[in-house]
DNA sequence: TCATATAATGCACATAGTTTCAATAATTTT
DNA sequence: AAAATTATTGAAACTATGTGCATTATATGA
């Protein structure tokens, strides 16, 4: 009986590895080899598909770019996110600057069509990488900050900056927000609010489909200090609370909530209701220091696409 | 210019690569990959073909048979066969007839239907394989043997017994050949054709779709030498033909011609020409004294199906 | 800069592959 | 050994993939 039963086995194991052989390797389609060896079309596709549970048949990407991929698809099952970019590390962060917009013209050219628009966030690293951008074509899209400005003049991180470098790459618009981002009092911030200009562009904010924000952390190297937007006081007071970072100026914690603060009625930004109802929204950042905010990101879905280094991205699956 | 161009191929495997992945590794199917990067379903098909030409994609057979199956599919392009079945060589001849019969039981079951004939042809082999197959299940199938009797009586190799074991097996019909296949004269040979039991035995030949035939070689040690139906010196003659043995008794060269003889005007077996018309003949054989008659037997077309072992396949494809 | 050649794109159609379902065959249980 | 259960099968309906062709976009050369 057990000899019967092996010889069935290698029966079995024998019809599998040639059928899948003639399918994968020898390139004959299933009507070919159903032909053939004399079976059904419906056998041949049902064995094709045991061969590749019972792995007879392997099937392997040989890319440099593998690892890279691979980790991409890791990241995009265990945070639910619509796609995931990575990029190789380097000590130079100009290098993966540069990566990155390579990584980002290409998303971008698939993401928007003549027409959209694309919110603006803030940061360095949003900086750098529109910098460093060259747009695979000229298209007619409208920049729109989701912020108001950061920083003096002179510091040109705000985001008018950025949105206007990007609009003249793609050949398109940009608008200007002519407001600051954090104001010194509530009243100060709801009459800017109300001004006409700056109500214009949050209405515009209300369509956006797309939009590109940054992630920063609560370091006192922060830009956010370098501006002079936020006092050593101010962070210690949101880490007190438990803000591991930023999101577009919403403070989060590591696990993904929303930190309520008492900043935040002065802060003119896109509110965290609506930036969750932007159907892409594409996350830039990378560095040990940001892996705290950028989880938090990734938990509380600010995010649903994400653009990062190799070694930022291992680091995030470990602590997935 | 060359660092655009680097990008753009930089840009292009990285999609490529990604693409690949999602279709293959992660079994998403097209649809929802061109959903997924915001592209068209007809890029996705045309990007996966590009993968697999640019070798990013391999696939590989993992299997304890592969190398097998890698002999069989060269077997089967060089000599334009049907197909080709190669077992494991073994210093014991019966575990090779044991897994030959294995492999024929289930080619057997793919090849016959109930009602179906099976012509047989002669030899050790074939009596081996025989005696050890197990059928996968029983049919109502017809065996017929394509040449009247060889060896004497207690000699079990004659074509009725193989016959009449097979049928046996397979709970069918096995049909008995009541005349020698070599005859005295060709007188003799003239009057057993026109007997009413061999000659009904050659109309159901006429009619036969599957056939399992023997391949032997010149030695001395050849079994028509030890059954008496041939002399040394027969053998010696054929040989000075330049025959390297015989395919059901018709006897062929290394380069697959049939070698007409004085002998053949007295042997009664199926006609070269007709056995050339059967849609599937299968040949088993294996042993390096009968590479020169397998050479012919494949390059003659006078089989279609090879069943031999990985040792003799070897040898097969270095003299392709 | 414009005209021309070349390549990329997406639609609509053609081909290939999978799944459902009803029938049949094999297996286990009684 | 008969009955009940489970697995296998192939035809047909469905889904997925590939391709020819017209169109649009890009590159090339005058």
């Amino acid at each position: 009986m057990s000899v019967k039963v092996s010889s069935d086995d290698f029966t079995e194991q024998k019809i599998l590895s040639k059928i899948a052989q003639l399918y994968y390797v020898d390139d004959l389609n299933q009507q070919k080899i159903a032909a053939k060896l004399n079976i059904s079309r419906t056998k041949v596709s049902r064995s094709i598909n045991k061969a590749k549970q019972s792995n007879i048949v392997s099937i392997k990407i040989n890319s440099p770019l593998e690892k890279f991929i691979e980790l991409e698809s890791a990241l995009e099952k265990v945070f639910e996110l619509k796609e995931c970019l990575v990029v190789p590390s380097n000590e130079d962060p100009a290098q993966v600057y540069g990566n990155m917009a390579v990584l980002l013209a290409e998303l971008l050219d698939r993401l928007l069509d003549d027409g959209d628009m694309l919110g603006i966030g803030w940061g360095a690293t949003l900086k750098n990488i529109s910098a460093s951008l060259v747009p695979l074509k000229k298209m007619n899209i409208k920049m729109v900050p989701l912020l108001g400005g950061l920083g003096k003049v002179g510091i040109e991180i705000h985001t008018n900056s950025v949105s206007s470098m990007l609009g003249q790459k793609y050949g398109g618009l940009s608008y200007a927000i002519h407001s600051p981002a954090v104001l010194d009092s509530r009243q100060a911030k709801e009459i800017m609010e109300k001004d006409s200009g700056v109500s214009e562009i949050f209405k515009l904010c209300e369509k956006i489909e797309t939009a590109l924000i940054g992630m920063s952390d609560l370091g006192e190297d922060s830009t956010l200090i370098k501006t002079g937007n936020f006092s050593i006081d101010d962070f210690k007071y949101l880490e007190g609370l438990g803000a591991a970072g930023d999101v577009n100026l919403i403070f989060i914690n590591e696990e993904g909530k929303e930190i309520k603060n008492k900043l935040d009625e002065r802060l003119l930004r896109m509110s965290p209701e609506r930036l969750k109802k932007v159907k892409n929204v594409i996350g830039a950042a990378f560095g040990p220091q940001k892996i705290r905010v950028m989880l938090g990101a990734l938990r509380g879905e600010f995010i649903n696409i994400l653009l990062t280094d190799e070694n930022t991205a291992i680091e995030l699956i470990k602590n997935a």
